[in-house]
DNA sequence: CTGTTAGCGCATTCAC
DNA sequence: GTGAATGCGCTAACAG
């Protein structure tokens, strides 16, 4: 910083500087920098040498210019907290190869005209393409189909099925809640979920339903809808074991309705996992590990995610048959202290 | 996606286009989109409606090209939960105007090697500045002055007193917090910090224990220090509480012990806070609100942060003399339930 | 193997 | 007011 006074900025080297240097065209040094085999091999050393000796720093605005892409994508999300956005950016830089690919990073703030205003800039940079992430797993607005690069959709999915959306699968993790309590040898088991007006809370529900029709039991009381938070876990718990006091499992749509769930417990001197076990959704750590037990919950991969959205991009960028629709994507059981006993 | 299909590209329209199109040269196009004087406002009109027909979008590599700037900044982070970065590329993003400018958001995760990497792709793309975001406080190797860029560092200040860095009071924050017990006409006040090899820890127990010197009082037991965890806040509180029943305040080195701390409380059926105060630090908004009672705390001002490191950046670029140093920035005390009686 | 030439898309002189 | 020409830094034909 310091040498940048007055804005009489050192003229940064650039390719003609390395070519006089090193005694060859411009061309010639383009190649030998390149890693292009016409070279000869002593050449190539006099230019890398010489682009060395005066810190070389290839202009990629020039080379994207002329090669016509850019390696980068954008990332235009709506989720503030970065629960969703961050292990999908780490996912996608994995998956990129970090350096090669640079991620631009915006954040609409669920505002439909901060994000055209973003998805403008973007395509001003002429990024070779676009990863949508959402925060909830709602359909959201396509973007269309008049961008001219290719755009994944993840986590919230795209209402326009030719779209491509990846998304986790929470049927899935709602059936596997309930067959890791089965597992764990509990058949009197109640569900609470959060908010009822998210697709999340009604999959999830759905497939833990499903999965204990398939084992022949029936949920105690019904599925307790009202809001995504630890102060509801709390109540609908209280709730619940007032009314059903035999139950011996409890779902929850959330780690943060978990987490709530065993504080009451413990508040009502029942024993987790002993007397009841807990599980939640989201592997949200901080709330997981810290919780007493710590919560068996579902993972939803978003670092997978982010991988996967990264190689469709890829793909697309490379002239492959796009894929489209709405993909599920796998998820992953965690086991911790609230449905097992630790030794 | 759907239109490219086997590379067959619709060439994206270009500035010639819209000259051609509008019926004058390149250059008048040129300085009627830009807003130039120069030119009759009604063949702007024609050149604006020509450029929408066609929905031409200005190529921002071929302007930065020319223009010699970007209109973009690295984000380089070490901090991958996002607690810190996000709100920093907020107001980051907030103060460079939406849109206009762009930010790269690159994840070293820690390492050395990956940064120095992200580091140079960064200065490839030729970004007009780089911020620099630690995950703790301590001082953080600098990227040196050898670069073509202004640097700011925030949160984790660089070891180099010769670049600018920018970083929470924490000093300012322990006071804050012992003077808001007092306040609360507390006096038998105990501390449980983090751990003790962060700065962070060392400078708001420093802050903490200045603040009981002037108000004439002692702290009850000896500063607590172990590890950054709901786990120690439990079981600190719980020894502090067998040590010294009397104590009516306890200042928590993060929301985290904070939280523990309250559990314990709540488990030894100490009223919170009728009985004993608590207060935390970071306002971390999941943990500090959904704890029982919601937890008072100190605010780092991250987004500020991130906006004054913007404005920093911007001055720089636009060549005002950078200023030099460690600044520490004013931290804010957040009131909750956990040192008031709600009413 | 190496060098010459021609753009990539745009902003900017400087004539007209 | 407008347009022809020049160059930003680089890669990609081509010709030697």
């Amino acid at each position: 910083m310091v040498q940048r006074e007055g804005r009489a900025e050192r003229r940064v080297a650039t390719l003609s500087d390395v070519a006089q240097r090193a005694g060859v065209s411009l061309a010639t040094a383009s190649k030998a920098l390149n890693g292009r085999s016409e070279v000869a091999p002593a050449t190539r050393q006099r230019v890398i040498a010489a682009a060395e000796e005066i810190s070389f720093t290839p202009n990629q605005l020039a080379r994207s210019l002329v090669e016509n892409r850019t390696r980068t994508v954008g990332l235009l999300t709506s989720d503030l907290e970065g629960r969703f956005v961050l292990p999908i950016l780490i996912g996608a830089e994995d998956a990129f190869g970090a350096g090669r690919v640079d991620v631009f990073l915006c954040d609409a703030r669920g505002d439909a005209v901060r994000e055209r205003h973003h998805l403008n800039a973007l395509l001003e940079r002429r990024v070779d393409g676009i990863i949508v992430v959402g925060r909830q797993t709602d359909p959201r607005p396509s973007l269309g189909h008049e961008l001219p690069v290719p755009v994944v959709y993840v986590y919230a999915p795209s209402d326009d099925p030719s779209d491509l959306s990846l998304t986790p699968d929470n049927r899935a993790g709602g059936r596997l809640s309930v067959e890791h309590l089965i597992a764990c040898g509990r058949s009197r088991i109640a569900y609470i979920s959060g908010d009822r007006s998210y697709v999340a809370a009604r999959d999830r529900v759905e497939g833990a339903l499903g999965a204990l029709d398939d084992a022949g039991l029936e949920l105690v009381g019904e599925v307790m809808y009202s809001e995504w938070s630890e102060h509801w876990g709390r109540d609908a718990a209280a709730m619940l074991l007032t009314k059903h006091p035999e139950i011996d499992g409890i779902v929850c749509g959330s780690d943060q309705i978990a987490r709530g769930a065993i504080d009451t417990l413990r508040d009502l001197r029942r024993a987790v996992p002993d007397d009841v076990v807990v599980i939640g959704f989201d592997n949200w750590e901080i709330l997981a590990t810290n919780s007493r037990p710590a919560l068996t919950t579902i993972d939803a991969n978003m670092q997978e995610l982010g991988r996967t959205a990264a190689q469709r991009i890829f793909e697309a960028i490379d002239g492959e048959v796009t894929e489209q629709g709405i993909h599920y994507q796998p998820v992953r059981l965690v086991i911790r202290g609230s449905t097992i006993e630790r030794r």
